[in-house]
DNA sequence: TAGAGTTACGAAAACGATTTCGTTGCATAT
DNA sequence: ATATGCAACGAAATCGTTTTCGTAACTCTA
């Protein structure tokens, strides 16, 4: 590895030269800059980042906590594209991502915490986590520039898919469609299923539409056996449904088999929608009429956001951002005024 | 933050006695070790990974190289399930992972090997690239300790999903099902394409069945209209086939919905057969008969034998390692011979 | 011509760890 | 009593940068 000392013995200049003329300071000579830089170009010189960090304190680097269930996050469809996007947000602005250990069996781990510490991390992206997690909690009130996804803790950035109104269009989109009896199947108890559950019924109240408790269900997100098995419930009511919410796009397709399965049609004689927009999605027949977040914007914010935190801390509070997805139609949803 | 400094102090030692201490090396008595051990613990210690990395020129960090055309392998359902497997491995040894950048459109990008350098990765692991990219070339001789997935360069260490068994085995399956006229469309070229399609045609050879050129159709990975278009095509023929495979479980679902709309049933009118075993595809009905790919195992065994390589730098030429598929028996193959 | 101001550069400390090479003190062998 | 060996520790250099501060040379003004 070819050093600042090697470039300032060719130059013959300081090394302390050397570094004001590559990082363009005002107390060099222009002709000392040119020759510095060429040389440096013609040396194959490269800072070494973590020199450079540990004078400055900065790393240009963030991590990523991504912790699902069982798995990771790496293979959730919403948040893998998440994370692509915010991938390429990091890297437009000169930040590279590393992620944050969550192997919690490992005996001598470090806490979210002290892993960011360690690495010097400049600030964490945190999604797709149990936000409940003290280890968590620690690490948003650390002092560390935070952005969360999906889960606003008081005083701090946050990027949220806007599900009260997704759920609100996805209403009315059904509604208007002239469904009445429509039953959903929501997903386990989070922030994110409150916001729906909670806009579900709002929007089904402003449309003077009464809803049955027996037409509100629980299902694991992305668990298609126990959305089948409501599914099955559902359809098994005296006054069964005639259009079922689901948790997420893929559960979704656990109530598509039970249904075929009773010889019942999609959307003839049910009509079906999920939540997220999975590329899948688009491409199975019927098409599934399903809210679609724009995971791009989402990662997108969070990068913007993080490194505006990371580049230029403020004192003020933190804001929360919202952003909208959109009504994907699809074909799934029959129009009962046709 | 606290360092090494700051525990000698409260120990009344020297910072080289602490840091021998603390990587229990042999020239430090075990009362002074204890000491500074609980010191350490209560002052909240950890040490700076840059400056340790600056020292030993080790970074227990390991960078990943993951690019798909336009968008990065982040939302492709195999590799991110290989990238999944890697990541526990890599971290229950003590290994972080971040990504080599990857756009390329930054005028002022490094290369993926200077980037290497500069954040002085241990090693690398390459997977769902352009492996005829100068750049991969440059990386995988510069010397670094580097893995690829699915691409074997000549004296690299590299990890292969079996394409050529995994084909025959799917082939297999299929023909004692009592299929002979089977149809194959493969994807674009590539070392894996060329290894499924050879493994092919030299099946059905052993089986003694020849296959009519026109049953040979390309369309690229992942992209459920051409795959569509082809499936239109070959189902067109005077003689059709009774069964077609695809590059992959993605783009076979574009072929579902051609077979579909034309009024076909899956799989009592014609069969299908996938790649990979994504997810979504045991799901759905009917089960996609496909090949498994082993993803835990593929991504397990780069991270064991790339930190292998780190850690105990050999001179021999490296070997390649096949990692098998299973044939996943599904639903859209039909048993002739009932 | 003396003083002030500016420009261009270098010496040296610092970041936080690791490691080499002494040095000291003590026990054991001769 | 002297030599030898070992155990336990510390001083200092080092990794590759950045940054502060000092200084030399030069220009300009009065």
């Amino acid at each position: 590895m070819v050093s600042l000392k090697d470039i300032a013995k060719a130059c013959n200049v300081s090394p302390a030269t050397v570094s004001k003329a590559l990082n363009d300071q005002s107390d060099v000579s222009e002709e000392t800059k040119a020759l510095v830089c060429s040389v440096a170009k013609k040396m194959g010189y490269f800072p070494n980042s973590m020199a450079r960090a540990l004078k400055t304190n900065r790393t240009n680097n963030i991590g990523v906590l991504f912790v699902d269930e069982a798995r990771s996050g790496l293979t959730h469809d919403y948040f893998s594209y998440v994370l692509d996007s915010f991938k390429r947000g990091a890297e437009a602005k000169g930040y590279d991502i590393t992620f944050i250990n969550s192997d919690k069996s490992n005996p001598n781990r470090m806490t979210y915490l002290e892993h960011c510490k360690y690495r010097g991390f400049d600030g964490a992206l945190i999604a797709c986590v149990d936000f409940y997690d003290p280890e968590i909690s620690e690490l948003v009130n650390s002092g560390l520039p935070v952005i969360t996804i999906d889960h606003a803790f008081f005083g701090h950035s946050a990027v949220l898919s806007d599900n009260v109104r997704g759920m609100r269009d996805l209403v009315t989109f059904v509604v208007n469609n002239g469904h009445r009896r429509i039953a959903y199947i929501h997903g386990l108890p989070s922030a994110v299923t409150n916001s729906r559950l909670s806009s579900f019924y709002k929007t089904m109240d402003d449309f003077g539409i009464s809803v049955p408790d027996e037409y509100i269900r629980e299902a694991p997100y992305r668990d298609t056996k126990i959305a089948a098995l409501e599914t099955e419930k559902l359809l098994e009511l005296d006054v069964p449904p005639t259009c079922i919410f689901y948790p997420d796009d893929f559960s979704c397709f656990g109530g598509v088999n039970v249904i075929k399965e009773k010889g019942l049609r999609i959307p003839e004689d049910i009509s079906i929608v999920g939540y997220d927009g999975i590329r899948i999605g688009r491409h199975i027949e019927p098409q599934l009429t399903t809210l679609r977040q724009d995971t791009a914007s989402i990662g997108l914010t969070a990068a913007e956001k993080l490194i505006d935190r990371i580049e230029h801390p403020r004192t003020t509070i933190e804001e929360q951002t919202m952003i909208e997805g959109t009504v994907f139609a699809g074909k799934t949803v029959k129009n009962l005024k046709a």
